[in-house]
RNA sequence: GGCAGGGUAGCUCAGCUGGUCAGAGCGCACGACUCAUAAUCGUGAGGUCGGGAGUUCAAGUCUCCCCCCUGCUACCA
């Protein structure tokens, strides 16, 4: 019975390239889980798009004399360069400037607003005289009222490391013009997050599968208490609220955001031209939904989102939010895209394949801890793990069958209870692979598919083809088919982590269709197939040289 | 400051509800093999599990205190 599942994935904010620690913290988890689904044969839906409003897109388009959209059209592309080049299988990467997604965000406020979940209300906000703009906490500066330190930022002061307020800065300026704020009233919507704080709670307290921090963070916050969160701005840039009087402010950037995966599932359903297709992954409550997002996210995705959704009425609340940790870069160095430190994906995928990216990413995969991203390792794990243990066997394998067998698949006949075995453990290995797929455990479920890998190559030691093949050619055969069922095992159990050189391997074996057609299970290779002449998978990586993969 | 996660072999990381939990992979040393991208297979060395105190017959695993890293702390998203 296949499943629905809807992956969602944190949308990346449109003013900077795509850095390691994004694609290891969302996008490469997503995509993993995603192909995963499809190979199972269930029915998956992967959307997210670039987060194009925001504080920071206006004050860099303001920089550069442009408008945001300049901003946008500018990374934009280079997002869906990298999925492209990546191999991050969207069903659609859209944008939060799309007519469907104003529209959509448009009627989420408003029924909010009809269940009594919006309310207005009036407060001062701190305004920048000269730039004629409100401005957010971090956009004011000011010398510490605790330490004295005089760069302190409106929200907290990284020398002493309290928590501020903007308005207790002394001296207190504007980051985008230097003036000296002033308060001013506005009147902006609230939603309602302290009347839903019990439902959600309730809801919260089943979700035994999350994970830890993930669960305890959320349920913190619930204890704590839900304070009621503003969700209008005065700025131009946005999605303009839809209340007459309101015309001069818009919906808030993550407000609008988080919408978006909801907006972009109808936007793919009309580009197919199945205007309802989005409703069985939005509407049917047996359809699992997950949001792969980074820790940072995490309230907006537990708490806000599905605040929101409660709200709204009628739509599936997330399953899980397998949220991660970060990747760091060398000594400790945050991949931060607001320093503009770390590696560049687009740098990266210039510099290797991009299976051997999602390789070595997947073996550090920040699932429980923050990792560390170091180049050397990459290439070490390129050279001593994935040619080693998985490359080199369909290779040496492949080379074997050429030599001996003309490249046809040789026939095998009753098996010796070592061939039995090592099948056995492909076929299991499905299950076991596949539970650590299901669960969002990809560094295990990579590790378990390399355990298949090794008992090959030892299966091959011990029954050394190259040595029976001139005494007992059947004795060989059986090996070499033998061999040759398990890479084919090892395609798949791999396909979602390395799908490009697993996609080129079903054509090296002489198979037809593609790999997500053979789906998720044990296949052995015809034999009689004729197998493609030998073409490495992954090429070795010249230590000394910087970066030389195929 | 408060909340949450993390601190385990040279490196990257597993270790759920306390008793083969002191592990895996890589690296390193030695041996075997030679089909294969000097790849593979076997053996071995390596850690008082951040520090201290406590509970228990028994603690990386529970409690308390301390140190360090990361995130959040509601106007960054």
């Amino acid at each position: 019975m296949p499943e629905r599942i809807l992956v969602c994935v944190g949308w990346p904010y449109a003013n900077y390239l795509l850095h390691v620690g994004q694609a290891a913290g969302a996008y490469l988890p997503a995509d993993i889980f995603a192909r995963f689904q499809r190979l199972k044969g269930n029915e998956v839906l992967m959307v997210s798009g670039s987060d194009c409003h925001g504080t920071p897109i206006t004050v860099a388009a303001d920089k550069e004399g442009v408008d945001p959209r300049v901003i946008v059209d500018r990374y934009h592309p280079r997002i869906l360069e990298v999925w492209e080049r990546f191999g991050i299988s969207f069903d659609l990467f859209t944008t939060t400037l799309t007519p469907n997604h104003y529209a959509v965000t448009q009627d989420v406020f408003l029924k909010l607003l009809e269940n009594d979940f919006l309310y207005p209300k009036m407060a001062e906000y701190l305004y920048d005289p000269e730039a004629e703009r409100f401005l957010p906490d971090r956009y004011v500066e000011g010398t510490c009222p605790h330490c004295g330190y005089t760069e302190a930022r409106g929200d907290q002061c990284d020398n002493c490391g309290r928590t501020l307020d903007a308005v207790e800065l002394v001296n207190p300026r504007s980051k985008i013009s230097g003036a000296t704020p002033v308060l001013r009233p506005s009147e902006h919507f609230f939603l309602r997050l302290s009347a839903l704080e019990s439902r959600l709670k309730e809801w919260v307290s089943e979700k035994r599968h999350w994970r830890k921090n993930v669960l305890n963070f959320t349920l913190g916050m619930l204890n704590e208490g839900l304070k009621d969160r503003g969700i209008t701005r005065d700025i131009k840039w946005g999605v303009p609220v839809p209340v007459e009087g309101y015309e001069d402010k818009c919906i808030y950037v993550w407000f609008d955001a988080v919408i978006g995966y909801l907006s972009a599932s109808k936007e793919w359903a009309q580009i197919r031209g199945t205007p309802d297709a989005w409703k069985p992954f939005w509407e049917d409550s047996s359809t699992r939904s997950y949001y792969f997002v980074g820790k940072d996210n995490i309230p907006f995705h537990t708490v806000v989102w599905p605040a929101m959704l409660m709200g709204y009425g009628g739509l599936n609340l997330p399953y899980d939010v397998p949220a991660n940790q970060y990747v760091n870069f060398s000594a400790g160095q945050k991949q931060s895209k607001s320093k503009g430190t770390g590696t560049w994906m687009l740098d990266l995928l210039d510099a290797y394949a991009p299976d051997v990216v999602r390789f070595y990413l997947t073996t550090v995969l920040p699932e429980t801890t923050d990792t560390e991203f170091r180049e050397e390792e990459l290439i070490r794990a390129n050279n001593d793990v994935l040619i080693a243990t998985w490359g080199n066997l369909s290779n040496r394998v492949i080379s074997m069958v050429h030599r001996n067998f003309e490249g046809v698949v040789p026939e095998s006949g009753p098996l010796a209870p070592e061939s039995q075995a090592l099948l056995d453990e492909a076929m299991t290995a499905f299950d076991s692979v596949g539970a650590e797929f299901d669960a969002c455990h990809f560094r295990a479920a990579l590790q378990e598919a390399l355990r298949l890998a090794q008992s090959a190559n030892k299966y091959l030691d011990e029954r050394a083809p190259w040595k029976a093949v001139k005494q007992d050619k059947d004795h060989a055969a059986e090996t070499l088919a033998v061999a040759l069922d398990v890479i084919n095992a090892l395609k798949v159990l791999l396909h979602p982590v390395l799908p490009f050189s697993t996609v080129q391997l079903h054509g090296d074996l002489g198979l037809p269709d593609d790999v997500v057609s053979q789906g998720w299970g044990f296949q052995p290779v015809p034999r009689g197939t004729v197998l493609a002449p030998v073409q490495p998978l992954y090429t070795k990586i010249d230590v000394t040289s910087e970066g030389a993969g195929a």
